[in-house]
DNA sequence: ACCTGAACACCGTTCAAGT
DNA sequence: ACCTGAACACCGTTCAAGT
């Protein structure tokens, strides 16, 4: 008599139709906010279904794939706001932070959407809406596609500071291992640093409030100081476009 | 007769000391500068340096150890300007493009960088540079230091962007089909993004021109305009610092 | 002390086979 | 069509052994 199931794996041979991408996403989606990008494994995502390792390539062609597959589906979970609602400062505003609240909410899209450029349509939709508040602030063509990127660079770059310090800080120790060696610092070879430790701390554990700290300064430089809209107030780009360009 | 080196490793017994951590690192840099951070493995590390995949650990005690140790040598790399040569604004721009150089020339040292935390005194010294620059603009304790974790999230963030597309678009074609996708994008429901893609694809080339128009605006608005200097002209963070604390 | 190969526990993926 | 385990070519690292 053989022994089909041994003790050691009590799943039994899944009933057929068990799967369908949806699910395998939503594990996906799960694995990778819960244990991190390093613990998205075939393997894992397997076992988190219940389901032997292979079971998933029946749905999806490689890792790749499903890595694509989720960051589209995050992307489609950036709110946008109504159209025409608010001037068109503010709604640039609210849709920067909510990018960047989808990278605080799901740490992992950064590394998915960095690692490829945005692909789907739910990231088309995102940028389209960028450009059109970009061009209602009165920029013309050229400043309106600089700025965008400006802004995308910026917020991506904010996300990725604010997770990997999480993740490095929720190491053993590691937070008082840098605050001591930040008071050990010799205050005359590095004076602007010692005297700032703790403004630097501050402004480290800023999170959301941080980047929208540089995100106005960036807008503000980009399309002009607060208070003043239209191409008569711009303080912004093209001031500067022949010092660029030299 | 055994046979001692067979025809297919035509590498013999290397004689001791060949190995330090010197030349460890520079086949490192090496490794990652040409074939990416994906193909920096311990074995094709050894293979570079002629040598048995673990002789290397007899210098670093694991691979996130050689990692570090890149890292710092790569900061180390950052030219910093010469003390009081030019205006406070003018240095801290040419500190923002040493660091955003440095990716540039080695795209690994943004993994290496944005996986840990700044270890190292050569970090320290770029900070410490920075901050003080910011200090002599004119800001306060506050604002400086949020000056300074801004700018550097700016950096990091549009040097990635560079690095990603980089080398997205020299995988097989993708130019194109990127392109193609967008050429065929609907115009009533893009407007804005159909009506700007040759714009766009002119500021994502950019890349260090790029990043300058993003610094400048920055720099505009966290210290006030050019020509500006001084807390008497200060547009910048202090006149919005009850909005955001709010 | 420094370098070696064999081995271990992983990984993504191919393949032939079950149902 | 969908799910399975065995197997392959990788990976970082441990270990006992050579010199």
């Amino acid at each position: 008599m053989t022994v089909t199931q041994s003790a050691r794996s009590p799943r039994r041979r899944a009933p057929r139709n068990t799967l369908n991408p949806d699910r395998i996403l939503d594990a996906a989606v799960v694995l990778l906010d819960r244990d991190g990008a390093e613990a998205f494994t075939m393997r894992a995502l397997a076992a988190q279904l219940g389901v032997g390792t292979m079971a998933v390539y029946s749905h999806f062609r490689s890792k790749e794939e499903i890595s694509d597959a989720v960051a589209q589906r995050l992307l489609g979970e950036v709110e946008l706001p109504a159209v025409g609602e608010g001037d068109a400062r503010e709604q640039l505003r609210e849709v920067c932070r909510s990018v960047f609240r989808l990278f605080a909410d799901h740490p992992s899209a950064l590394q998915l959407l960095t690692t490829r450029p945005m692909r789907g349509d739910e990231a088309i939709a995102v940028i389209d809406r960028m450009l059109g508040l970009l061009r209602a602030a009165g920029l013309d063509r050229t400043d309106a596609a600089r700025a965008h990127v400006a802004l995308m660079q910026y917020t991506v770059g904010s996300a990725l500071w604010n997770v990997r310090r999480e993740r490095a800080l929720c190491e053993d120790g590691l937070r008082e291992r840098v605050r001591a060696r930040l008071a050990d610092l010799p205050p005359d070879r590095y004076p602007a640093l010692t005297d700032l430790v703790p403004e630097l701390a501050t402004a480290q554990d800023a999170g959301m409030a941080q980047y929208e700290l540089g995100l106005d300064g960036l807008l503000a430089g980009l399309i002009g100081p607060i208070g003043v809209s239209g191409p008569i107030g711009r303080a912004g780009l093209s001031d500067r476009a022949g010092r660029s360009a030299r």
